[in-house]
DNA sequence: CAAAAAGTAAACTCACCAGTGTAGAATTGA
DNA sequence: TCAATTCTACACTGGTGAGTTTACTTTTTG
């Protein structure tokens, strides 16, 4: 059995995500998020030194999480449609998740009010996201394509996904694309990608 | 020349706009934004009865100004691509438009709160995109077009100039899209556009 | 020019909130 | 079982902020 101490705080960290999701960073009080963790405020604080502070543990579970979710690997012997295919079935897991999304929402909120912030975490994010843009990089030898800046058709790449399966859902509270509906939106995707990077057929 | 009470009530517009825009609804004080108006207190309270109000004021201008961007006929004697074109050409120039980029992130910033306010006013916009929808439906009878679900179509033609032009705007704070590349990217979005619901080349 | 309308500064109420201090109760681990 | 750790309730400080009141000045308008 998992140490009280550790059931408290996990407590504090779920309370603070739904609280921080719900009125914002400023709009969220300690004490709301002791309440519904069912704790004493001091608790609270014995745990995270700063209200900043446990905002930052919940920042860090989302980069983490993101962190974990593509691994691509460039195959020049092989055709770029399914390897297209399996990085976009890759990402629409991750922003399908409910749990990133609810994270992300708490992000994201933040960022709109401080680009700074965005900024920062954006050029470790990118750095990430690089691992696309270094396959992109790769990609561009191959002679099925023609990619003139890497990074730009990596974000392209990235936006098509996210302009179905993570905006609406961010923003509009829409329902995330059901699972089975992956493959077809992925497949879409790839054709419209090809379609301004394909050469030829 | 302008009464003093309008230019008064502009200038309190025009501060609230930044201040909500910096630190968000519930980051903002009345307080701040009298002072950044260079207008008493009393004086606010005197052309908006509650914060609320007042922000409910500036989301109203921000739906009519992207009310009044597109007007879109469908002609079933033309081509479909140059249509296409012109109706991202305008919503380029609506999410291209700095003073709508600025006020929309201050909503995006409440709707990602406020999933119920989000769900009101999306519905407005939905019966506004539905000018697109509409579009849509008509246009899938046009035999250089395969369209099967006509709003869904709509939504991603949107989507997809909102990946570029939007969306990165809103959240990391990037420049907008400079007007000379929007026919350039306008012609992109066509393309891909018509990769998933063209017929034939 | 005089009354009405609108603006002003400043003090005030009332509520909320981040963070601390304390004294005691429950949990843990040796 | 006993000492160290952690949790709890509760009161407290210092600060901020929404909205009001008041006594007074400036602008508008007939």
């Amino acid at each position: 059995m998992t140490t009280l101490s550790a059931r408290k705080k996990a407590a504090i960290v779920d309370a603070a995500i739904d609280i921080f999701q719900k009125n914002g960073f400023q709009g969220s009080s300690m004490d709301a998020i002791a309440q519904q963790a069912q704790v004493s405020k001091r608790t609270v604080y014995n745990h995270f030194p700063s209200k900043q502070a446990l905002f930052e543990h919940i920042a860090q579970s989302v980069w983490e999480s993101a962190n974990q979710a593509t691994v691509a690997q460039f195959d020049a012997q092989q055709n770029i449609e399914p390897q297209l295919r399996v990085l976009a079935m890759q990402e629409l897991a991750l922003v399908g998740d409910a749990g990133f999304l609810r994270l992300s929402r708490v992000l994201m909120a933040e960022f709109i009010h401080e680009p700074s912030m965005a900024q920062a975490i954006l050029e470790r994010f990118n750095k990430e996201e690089s691992s696309l843009t270094q396959w992109m990089q790769k990609a561009s030898q191959h002679p099925q394509l023609t990619i003139g800046d890497a990074e730009q058709a990596g974000g392209q790449f990235h936006g098509l996904i996210k302009a179905q399966a993570f905006w609406p859902q961010i923003m509009f509270g829409q329902e995330s694309i059901p699972t089975d509906q992956h493959e077809q939106l992925a497949k879409q995707v790839c054709t419209m990608f090809l379609s301004v990077y394909g050469k030829g057929k």
